[in-house]
DNA sequence: AATACTATTGAACACTTCGTTCATTACCTA
DNA sequence: TAGGTAATGAACGAAGTGTTCAATAGTATT
């Protein structure tokens, strides 16, 4: 990819990353994009078709990467792995809390409902992954992709709790109400 | 209330319903819903401030109104209410499916991450109600406030769940996956 | 260093939507 | 029936959208 393109990708990144902490999606819009990111309109709509997969492109940047970096570090750790998930997911917590690409920033911001959605669909195939140690815990009558869905979106709750809470509590405790919540 | 008022209030509220249940709520312009309320466009702003508050209005009918119903037919049942709070939230089921105020064509459409987000609202002043009967079945380390959005959220999902999967499963059996994911 | 290629620019474009205004008309209720 | 209030619709400025294009500047290749 060519560097020019890679500065400007970057530079729309960051201006919309900032103006996300501050203001809501809906109030946001090109002009103050390119304004801050200082590039030519032409030039947004070359890399971008609307503002939509411009907040779409980014957050599956961010989450995707998260989720390798926690599945990763599980790795130093997979001889407790068929215990049980806890590496995943308090290394999914520690890296929120971390502020890793100004993660915290954006789920502290007005649109965290919005990042936490897109959230949803990674942690959705984390979930599956997972999903065997779940099953031991829980009645066996509940559908897979029902159960699934209950994991993903327990974690998603507990995170909206957490950082509506202003992210005091240490991962460790997280992480333990949300396998007695699950 | 003025009988003008009320039924342009009815024809605007009408033809919005009728839209929400066929496009996303951003795509829909208060061009259209005038055009098909059959109302000028100086009255809508009389009604109503923004698209938004449209919306919030809305729901707010819907799901006070669908939530009191429940609650209402527990009384019937208020014997039993110290055993288990089922009656209430099978009403919700039961309520919904029923099609009561277009709520399932809603909540089928593209648009129904939007009103269950309004529903989780009410969702939690009756989960908060009826916590005492959670309370005991869970570990007692967690948190009050955290245990109420839990209920309202894993209610909310498991709505979802049954909506994605075309709302062919009774009441009776969603209640039941309720009962043991929650 | 000369070349061909490709990205960026910025101004201008037509188009859509928004929310407001206001004089006129129609309707309601007491 | 009289006085008050709601609805109307056309017109308005403001703001935003997404596109076009010729000119310019940066990059990669040889």
């Amino acid at each position: 990819m060519d560097r020019r393109q890679r500065k400007t990708r970057r530079a729309i990144f960051d201006a919309f990353t900032d103006l996300l902490s501050r203001k809501e999606f809906g109030q946001i819009t090109v002009e103050e994009i390119i304004r801050r990111a200082d590039v030519g309109r032409a030039t947004f709509y070359a890399h971008f078709e609307t503002k939509d997969f411009l907040l779409k492109e980014l957050c599956q940047e961010l989450f995707c990467h998260i989720i390798d970096a926690a599945c990763g570090q599980e790795e130093h750790h997979h001889i407790f792995e068929c215990d049980t998930p806890a590496p995943v997911f308090l290394h999914l917590f520690s890296h929120l809390q971390k502020n890793d690409n100004h993660l915290l920033t954006l789920l502290s911001g007005e649109n965290n409902e919005l990042f936490l959605r897109y959230f949803k669909t990674e942690l959705r195939r984390l979930a599956e992954r997972q999903l065997p140690q779940f099953e031991a815990q829980k009645d066996p009558r509940l559908p897979r992709d029902f159960l699934v869905e209950h994991i993903a979106a327990t974690f998603i709750e507990t995170v909206r709790w957490w950082v509506k809470d202003g992210m005091r509590l240490p991962p460790e405790t997280i992480v333990e109400y949300f396998y007695l919540a699950v």
